[in-house]
DNA sequence: ACATAGTATACAATCGTTTGCATTTTGTGA
DNA sequence: TCACAAAATGCAAACGATTGTATACTATGT
């Protein structure tokens, strides 16, 4: 059932030598155009395909990034944010834009050799990592070490690696600004500034409300993770509690849809009476009820950004760190 | 800044032959058990890992399977479903369990030479592909050449190859039935029949209703893909349009979700007026308000169950497609 | 002390490509 | 027609592991 090609073969069929073979099938320039095009449509015909262990040896390139996407404890909720697929999405299109596979790994425990793993075995060229959370040190220490990688992240300024991501600070500005100028003066945060990324954006929803004259009530924090029956029954709680709002920025557009809910529940409506807007800019965000006013975090470009970054590493550039394009995707939300 | 280390440094250093270093680093029961201790102490110190594309290419297998994630036209869309993700989480799970890395393949035009590409370039020992939607002619074709690869979706009598999937008809038979026990009379389905699976649910649905001698009006199908405000106004049009309904069972939980907003715009109560059952049992599921009634595929069994049955077909057994555990996962909304 | 059966290790070939260098072929000008 | 440069192809040595077979050790019984 199996049949398997060699390149000899190939050679043998184009009775020339198994080196022209290769040249021709690289496009080098040293082959004679007609020779390439005749071993190519041979090669067509016979179904043959180079060996990719056999060409990653010789190489000493597997031609393949790794992509370690760490879903630690809260495993089950947070595989669930459409985030995550996005950006397998948009990796693996870049990736395969420029001829590279892509290995995917979701350690199960956070024992974390997953990066070194995929490095040391010769199994990715290069790594990129999404999310930093609570792993800035361990992540700090594999730079130490190997070069190559790139993660998906806020700017933190003790990582000492590459990062992508959004402009948080702005990101949390733009929001709460958009929020201001529609008339909210009692907004409420939901997320956990204990994560980077969330706490870069809170630091621009206050830098924004500092801005607009407003002193914030810093009790109009809640502290969540994931969405879900918990936001939902958290914000609840905090509305009961005779909490006056009218405005929400959610963190995340898992967040929001959640607090949306529950705001609804209560019998407010949105925008009417509160304004609320996410981040993300998840592919959900324009289709919920009503559509999502969010910060987009442009994942697409954010994808194709780090591979690109560590495609120049790996040629051994010097790369710096970038921000995707972040800007306000404005809906009836807000 | 990247030295490697190779097994021929570490068997000097080890004093013994390069060969003696293997065998130990593959527990072959031949070498003295102090040598291979001593061996695998010395790697380990040294911080050694096994070059794959070496190991892969004198082993003839990459010890790695393949996953194809078709997402055709509606990509952008059908992204956002949260399946697709915890089907990367439990088939990574599933293949690390058995130190199987993950190649990842997202398709980008349906030219569809992915599983072919990653098979006979021996990058994959085996393929994963994930959903058949159109595709069952490609596949089949497939089929004839390698035997090699699983499938996940409904199980249709013309496909020749191996899936593992929900058993759809059962599943639309009993989120039917559900909605039956609880009095709802004139049910609404949502669905496009084109697509296999939705066609076997359907088929479910249309069964229990026949049983319960109610007789369906074909008129009560919204044929849709993908939820969102597409199915939101749909819904809420057909609503208009005056069509009474008690009861609507969608044909994954994402239609269910939009499908339950038009129903609260239009100020209908979930599950008081109308029940609501969806499919696919996404980890959003439990958190929607209300918690929504859904068949579970179980995808984490799934997952594992298409490594496993891979797994067994490379080593050459015969295996017959599954089903995974499909079961109502009762909540609020209906 | 010696033949003998295990047991443990070493030798060497091999997996399928790629690539530096040597060699052949082709084309050009006199 | 010949010399010579340039272009095209061939040769052979890697890349880093695995594994069948040969060899060297150990221990045992006599």
């Amino acid at each position: 059932m199996n049949k398997k090609v060699t390149m000899l073969e190939l050679a043998k069929i184009a009775r020339v030598d198994i080196s022209t073979v290769s040249r021709a099938l690289n496009n080098s320039p040293v082959v004679k155009e007609s020779t390439r095009r005749r071993i190519q449509r041979i090669a067509e015909e016979i179904g043959y395909a180079v060996n990719a262990p056999a060409s990653s040896l010789r190489r000493k390139s597997a031609r393949a990034i790794g992509m370690v996407i760490p879903l630690d404890q809260e495993a089950e909720q947070t595989m669930s944010d459409p985030f995550y697929l996005e950006m397998v999405g948009a990796v693996s299109q870049a990736a395969a834009d420029r001829d590279y596979d892509l290995v995917v790994t979701v350690p199960r425990d956070a024992r974390q050799v997953a990066e070194r793993r995929l490095l040391n075995t010769g199994r990715a060229d290069g790594i990129i990592v999404i999310g930093q959370a609570a792993r800035i040190e361990r992540l700090n220490e594999l730079a130490e070490v190997h070069s190559n990688f790139v993660v998906w992240g806020g700017r933190i300024k003790r990582a000492k690696y590459t990062t992508v991501g959004s402009d948080n600070v702005k990101g949390g500005h733009i929001a709460t600004t958009h929020l201001l100028e529609r008339g909210a003066k009692r907004i409420l945060f939901l997320g956990d500034p204990e994560l980077p990324e969330v706490k870069l954006r809170y630091d621009g929803f206050l830098k924004a409300q500092k801005e607009a004259g407003i002193s914030h009530d810093p009790s109009y924090l809640l502290r969540m993770n994931f969405g879900g029956r918990t936001t939902y029954n958290q914000v609840l709680e905090f509305l009961r509690a005779g909490n006056e709002i009218d405005g929400i920025f959610a963190s995340s557009d898992l967040l929001a849809n959640s607090a949306i809910h529950a705001l609804v529940a209560k019998g407010l409506s949105v925008p009417g009476d509160v304004r609320v807007v996410g981040y993300d800019n998840i592919g959900q965000a324009s289709m919920m009820t009503p559509p999502l006013t969010t910060v987009s975090q442009n994942i697409a470009q954010g994808g194709q950004m780090m591979v690109e970054l560590l495609l120049a590493k790996l040629e051994g550039e010097k790369v710096n760190s970038r921000f995707t394009k972040t800007e306000l995707i404005v809906r009836d939300s807000a």
